[in-house]
DNA sequence: TCAAAGAATGTTACAATATAACATATCTCT
DNA sequence: AGAGATATGTTATATTGTAACATTCTTTGA
């Protein structure tokens, strides 16, 4: 009884990683001919044990701490990009941090609501927005590839203590 | 005759601006109760000399060739401060770079789009989308500050070259 | 099964972007 | 002129991200 639950061989010791995530990284791996090694995913799983945005450095500092050995910098880059290939996680160009995607059915881009009192991401999807945008580059003779969108302000939890 | 036309009283060697430019960072620092000084100014009309986005270091490379000294990296990452500040700069937060503003007479936030192949950046507006942006922030109680909207792809002209 | 090719990882060094801390100068207002 | 605020100078350092190259792992095909 050394296993930790749910995850499977993964190096020393990875984050506990739910099922409902391993499987949508192995389809997403399987959609795109990427390869599901456990070092990804034990960065995968890392990050979904915040549920939040890190900057990559404090993904690595993470690591360090629970794989209980040194990490480069390049390590967790490569991984990064891996997860942001294949879709599981987003960088929030802004902020320069990483997030895990939230929307694990998702086909579409997604926008983000960053609340700059208490770091909070919300990932948002609208397809009219999209559209919007699809529309707008037309207009400019732009063929879009793809959008960034982040808005900068205060969630609801936090703009209740401000007084307008 | 040792004035180089349009320029005052500014450092060393300064980049030309035309008067226009130079009304409306007048006009914004009145607004603004910011002050126009003459290195600030000069870094503005770095800038629009180019008339492309430029990397902060870029940057301080220009202006050390213009005048002939070293500038330290603070000094133009202050300037850049104010002139994001005082809206006459905009930063694109995918790209890390900097790009004078394009719509002297906007009150509206701006939009970007990016070419991937040739750099260009158009800078657009639409109320729509601001209005829907807000509409969606709305709809999760979020408090919106700035929108953050850069769109990559590829410009009309570079577009022509490809096939689809 | 084994070798070859491609993909992933490890290692070291370094590039690019941005800020901290503190001293000095300049401007504004009285 | 003096006080306070704003701007600039200087040095050092923090943060973010890559280059180059060796090694290991995985897949594939003979």
């Amino acid at each position: 009884m050394c296993d930790n639950g749910e995850v499977g061989k993964q190096p020393a010791r990875a984050a506990p990683l739910a099922a409902k995530w391993r499987k949508l990284a192995e389809g997403r791996c399987a959609e795109k001919g990427e390869r599901l090694t456990p070092a990804r995913l034990a960065v995968y799983a890392e990050m979904l044990a915040r549920r939040r945005a890190v900057s990559a450095y404090e993904l690595i500092g993470l690591l360090e701490k629970r794989q209980e050995r040194k990490i480069a910098p390049l390590t967790v880059y490569r991984h990064l990009d891996f997860l942001i290939r294949t879709g599981l996680v987003h960088r929030l160009q802004s902020a320069q941090t990483y997030l895990p995607c939230d929307h694990p059915d998702h086909a579409h881009e997604s926008q983000f609501l960053l609340c700059s009192s208490c770091g909070h991401v919300d990932e948002v999807e609208s397809s009219g927005l999209e559209a919007l945008l699809s529309r707008i580059a037309d207009e400019h003779g732009f063929r879009p590839d793809n959008a960034v969108v982040e808005v900068k302000g205060l969630c609801g939890t936090c703009a209740v203590g401000e007084q307008d």
